[in-house]
DNA sequence: GCCGTTTTCGGCCCGACTGTTTTCAGTCG
């Protein structure tokens, strides 16, 4: 846990040195540091004791030393040094669109203004516009952004975001002229929460799509457009972007807006590093992008929509880009017509600089793109510049585990105790699925906000689970219980009850805000029981809502190693827990993980998409997820 | 500050847009 306290510091100092005007790269090491501790799969504080922290790519002489410093004093010298010559509120100035480093510094060294209140105060009283590199525009903008800053909503869960992102996505996809149309940017790559929705479109013809784009049923608000991109809010406010390119840069504009940036910055360099170049355009031959810089051909920068004076996020006309990254090949005269094969290129046309070379191959896949670069196939899940690059480079990428390699579900409930749904209507929804098993795990009697059964109940339900299942063939519910850890670490059900079920989850639903020793010995408690097989929801986060109970994760699993134990990814959209990087420590500990969905409704089974999205971005495969196993292998696990 | 199938010094991802510039820096995705 303590590298999150790195990190942060870190992120921290980094800001405070562009703050200063150091050196940008000298900045950027700072945040390639705060990311490299942040994604270490290992204990950082093991790391450190065994003297190899300068073996982390990222990380060299003075950070490790300041490591060790923050590790044992909680900060250190130098990031105290420069809270003192920078103040440390400016960082949140940089929160405000338009506002950077350099703009930051400007209104704190000429106004001594040092945090957003005083701010907008002085955007009020326009005694910002005096500033130099600051215009009576910027300091409209500065100010509407600050009064955005306070309604803005936090990120969106994937939860939510993936299936709006697909139904958009759907519904481009049926428009006239969209050849292609996908989700991008952090929803593509499933991370557990998006900051937006990032859609691509390859079409002939832009104009129609973007028209059609800004008036589905779901848009609140349309904060720009121009002839390629959009940018609007859906439900609480959530933002979805749209680019639009010609159909024959579809594949490069979708890759790149895939990201993550980070993998981008990767990808880049070593693409260089080859003799290559790589942008959302295509990839060059250094020679042939020098040649293509002599082709003659209108300037850039001429869209007919922008500089036209009109204010930031009018829907009529684009000001300031909503989306950094211009679609391509925009033009003042765009001949929308008729299907022709490069509809957006012509004559007279305006374009962006780099869009008007020829690349030097033809990419028709993400595939062909990471085979110039001499890499397979990196999976969006990966793309996070977490190691994916070199172990691509080694030809050691894992082969990730499919929503279809499970063969059933090991944490359900029913109406027994809080479900909706009863054990057979479970099983028939399990069934539809294709699975093999399921597990019914009801709570057990301490939760009685939850309707916990007691010993009494919880044998009845096992001769109801063996009744069903004599009454059917190919499929097994197994005998289960989601078994309460009580806040003095013992087990809400006797152990020879618990020796009498298939399968066997513990799980804390109590004191959450108990200290982490003693979370730690509570959880201890189950992992050392012989009977438990698998501790749900290992955290107790609850996503965008709660933070777990403090928990020292790198004890818990390596105390689940040594038991044996199975943790849980948490499929439930609200809870995805374990998340991606702890189950991703998990894998390499060794320990088994299993996929479940917690689900208290038949529609509740659905949610598994999400676990295996966590389970795909921490790295696992097949192998390392327990309800892969055939209900044999499985019972056999569960005996051992 | 970090790092080396191009390097131990000199790079560090890349492109586009905007305002305010007098020819480009700052910001963003
Ligand atoms: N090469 C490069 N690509 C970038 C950069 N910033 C953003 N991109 C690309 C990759 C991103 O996935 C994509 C969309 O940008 P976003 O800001 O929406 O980021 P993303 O969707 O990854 O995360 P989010 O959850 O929206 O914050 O654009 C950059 O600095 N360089
Ligand atoms: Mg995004
Ligand atoms: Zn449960």
């Amino acid at each position: 846990m303590k590298r999150y306290q790195v990190a942060a510091i870190f992120e921290n100092i980094a800001d405070l040195l562009e703050l200063s005007g150091a050196e940008p790269f000298r900045a950027g090491a700072y945040r390639r540091g705060a990311r490299a501790v942040e994604n270490l799969t290992e204990d950082l504080e093991k790391v450190t004791r065994e003297g190899r922290l300068e073996e982390i790519s990222g990380i060299g002489k003075a950070l490790a030393q300041k490591i060790k410093e923050i590790l044992t004093t909680g900060t250190c010298h130098f990031y105290e040094e420069l809270r003192g010559k920078v103040p440390p509120g400016l960082t949140d100035l940089l929160e405000v669109p338009g506002v950077g480093a350099r703009t930051a510094r400007v209104i704190y060294e000429r106004l001594g203004i040092t945090n957003l209140a005083d701010l907008k105060k002085a955007a009020e009283e326009h005694r910002l516009r005096d500033l130099p590199g600051i215009g009576a525009k910027k300091e409209g903008y500065f100010l509407e952004g600050i009064n955005l800053l306070a309604g803005r909503g936090g990120r969106i869960p994937l939860g939510f975001a993936l299936p709006l992102a697909q139904e958009l996505a759907g519904r481009l996809r049926r428009l006239p002229g969209v050849e292609r149309a996908e989700v991008a940017g952090s929803v593509r790559r499933h991370q557990e929460t998006v900051g937006d929705i990032d859609l691509v479109a390859g079409t002939v013809d832009p104009r129609g799509l973007m028209e059609a784009f800004t008036t589905l049923p779901q848009v609140k608000e349309v904060l720009a457009r121009d002839e390629t991109t959009a940018s609007l809010t859906v439900g609480p406010g959530w933002r979805v972007n749209l680019w639009a390119v010609p159909p024959q840069y579809f594949i490069q504009t979708w890759h790149h807006l895939t990201g993550s940036k980070e993998h981008n910055d990767r990808l880049q360099g070593l693409a260089s590093g080859m003799g290559l170049k790589i942008n959302e355009y295509g990839i060059f031959r250094e020679e042939d992008w020098a040649q293509g810089e002599n082709v003659p051909g209108p300037k850039p920068g001429q869209h007919s929509l922008r500089g036209t004076g009109e204010p930031r996020g009018s829907p009529e006309a684009g000001g300031p880009s909503a989306l950094g990254t211009s679609a391509v090949g925009a033009g003042s005269e765009l001949d929308t017509g008729e299907g022709s094969a490069m509809p957006w290129v012509g004559e007279g046309q305006a374009s962006p600089a780099a869009s008007r070379r020829e690349a030097s191959f033809v990419i028709t896949s993400e595939k062909e793109l990471y085979q110039h670069l001499g890499l397979p196939y990196i999976p969006p899940e990966l793309r996070e510049d977490r190691g994916e690059i070199e172990a691509a480079r080694e030809g050691s990428l894992p082969v990730l585990v499919e929503e279809g390699d499970l063969r059933g579900d090991l944490h359900v409930h029913s109406t027994w105790s809080d479900g909706l749904g009863s054990i057979p209507e479970m099983a028939q929804a399990a069934r539809r699925r294709g699975y093999e098993y399921l597990a019914i795990t009801d709570h057990s009697k301490s939760l009685g906000i939850a309707r916990g059964l007691n010993e009494e109940q919880l044998r009845q339900q096992m001769r109801e689970i063996d009744r069903l299942n004599r009454s059917w063939e190919g499929f097994t519910i197994l005998k289960g219980m989601e078994v309460d850890i009580l806040g003095d670490s013992r087990l809400d059900i006797a152990d020879d009850l618990l020796q009498e079920l298939d399968l066997v989850i513990a799980s804390i639903h109590t004191g959450f805000r108990q200290p982490a020793e003693q979370i730690n010995r509570r959880l201890e408690g189950a992992l050392k029981n012989p009977h438990v097989d698998i501790i749900a929801h290992p955290t107790g986060r609850l996503l965008a809502r709660r933070e777990g109970y403090s928990v020292d994760v790198d004890r818990l699993l390596e105390l689940a190693a040594r038991t044996g134990t199975a943790l849980e990814i948490n499929a439930s959209p609200d809870r995805l827990d374990l998340c991606d990087q702890n189950a991703r420590r998990a894998r390499e500990y060794g320990i088994k993980l299993a996929i479940d969905t917690d689900s208290h409704s038949q529609a509740g089974l659905e949610d598994m998409k999400y676990g295996v999205a966590v389970a795909r971005r921490g790295w696992l495969e097949k192998k390392d997820v327990l309800n892969t196993l055939e209900l044999g292998d499985l019972k056999r696990w569960l005996n051992t």
